[in-house]
DNA sequence: AAAACAGAAATTATCTATAATTTGCAATCG
DNA sequence: CGATTGCAAATTATAGATAATTTCTGTTTT
């Protein structure tokens, strides 16, 4: 993939802090200082500021005129509207996608679900899962859609990282050996109706808070 | 509504461009030139740039690192795509919506049809129809698929004014009359239904091109 | 005459500096 | 003692200036 090296300095800080940001390492609400950025990224805050652009249009962080820029907050309800979004435009992209779809694609898939199961930690089972996705709905040619899709996958893997923040048990993931049957037997339907459902499912985990208490935390797990 | 006096520059300069681009003032493919526009409002290129990127994330203008913004260029191939991701998304956003549409909400909506139906030119027709849309819509609570989906509407809105650049004839909307009729019998999915098979609507229409032929313009009319 | 080249002009991207606004804190007043 | 006002520090937003890259144009070369 493209190291970026001919890209702009703003997109190389927009994906620095996008990747801070999804991964927990800055929390929900806290405040981007464009100056403190500049700084260490040795810059000046102009591409600072376009940086800040690009992550709001991301939906990653919020910015208020003259008050600065904050990383976006969240809560269950977001969740809930990110994993219904994801269902009904990945099985979209799903059905342009299946008549292009090659059994090379697919066995790809396959060995991507493989290193997801095997996974022991979110980080590169997210990274298993993302590949997944990807592999299957790329061939539908739709580049606005794919895009659409990317940034909330963004957002999937920052309420991810929220919630399984250290802790994770490996799983088989039945749900991507379903949608690639399907797919072999040259099924769409079905493989697009599994594909709706599974990125629908909501895992919950208790979790400690800072305070001490434990409350529930709520991802996508698909 | 708000009349953004207090917005930040770069966020009016991008409304107007916005609005010219959508409405074909500015053609496909032409340039964006920083300079230029900094001196069109009168400021420094710094919020033109932030502008630029706004747009690029709306979708509106396309960005090649050294090499400037271009109005983004689009096809049928687009065209499609995004009358099939308003077809998913408006769907989606109508299902959590219905609950909460009252009469009144569903009145205004038949006012807004009325509207479009007496409209005598492109710019009214679809100032109407994106006032039915966002009125059934809006209920759903979603801020998210409601920002993504307004992105779509932008899109269309371009399509349509490049196709249809003047003439208009007035039609009575059959499509908006049975949705409102389902919603009011609480017939949600018989609605759902409709609206999704109406945003898809691709209308054709031959147009004389610069040279003098005729090529076919393709618009979502819905 | 078409293609390739070189220099000039225009344009983008960034940096440094300045003005305007907000935030935090402390002292004052009710 | 709590709320409020006022000032200072921090921060955001914009302007003006500079360096680097691209585009344009006219000329030369094959």
């Amino acid at each position: 993939m493209a190291k970026g090296t001919d890209d702009t300095i703003a997109v190389r800080i927009s994906k620095v802090l996008a990747d801070r940001i999804i991964s927990g390492a800055i929390e929900p609400g806290a405040r981007l200082r464009q100056d403190h950025v500049a700084e260490e990224f040795h810059t000046s805050h102009v591409p600072v500021r376009e940086a800040f652009r690009r992550l709001e249009a991301q939906g990653l962080a919020v910015s208020e005129p003259r008050r600065g820029v904050r990383v976006a907050a969240f809560n269950l309800g977001e969740v809930k509207e990110v994993a219904e979004m994801r269902a009904a435009l990945e099985v979209l992209a799903l059905r342009h996608a299946a008549p292009h779809l090659t059994s090379a694609i697919l066995d790809l898939a396959e060995e991507a679900t493989k290193a997801g199961d095997k996974s022991r930690d979110v980080r590169s089972w997210e990274d298993a899962n993302r590949a997944f996705h990807r592999l299957i709905l790329a061939p539908c040619g739709m580049p606005r859609l794919l895009a659409t899709i990317d940034d909330l996958h963004a957002a999937s893997a920052r309420f991810l990282f929220a919630a399984w923040r250290s802790e994770w048990e490996t799983r088989t993931d039945q749900d991507h050996r379903a949608i690639l049957t399907a797919l072999r037997q040259g099924n769409t339907e079905s493989a697009a109706v599994t594909l709706g459902r599974h990125v629908q499912w909501i895992g919950r985990k208790p979790v400690k808070t800072a305070s001490g208490a434990t409350r529930e935390a709520f991802a996508i797990v698909g």
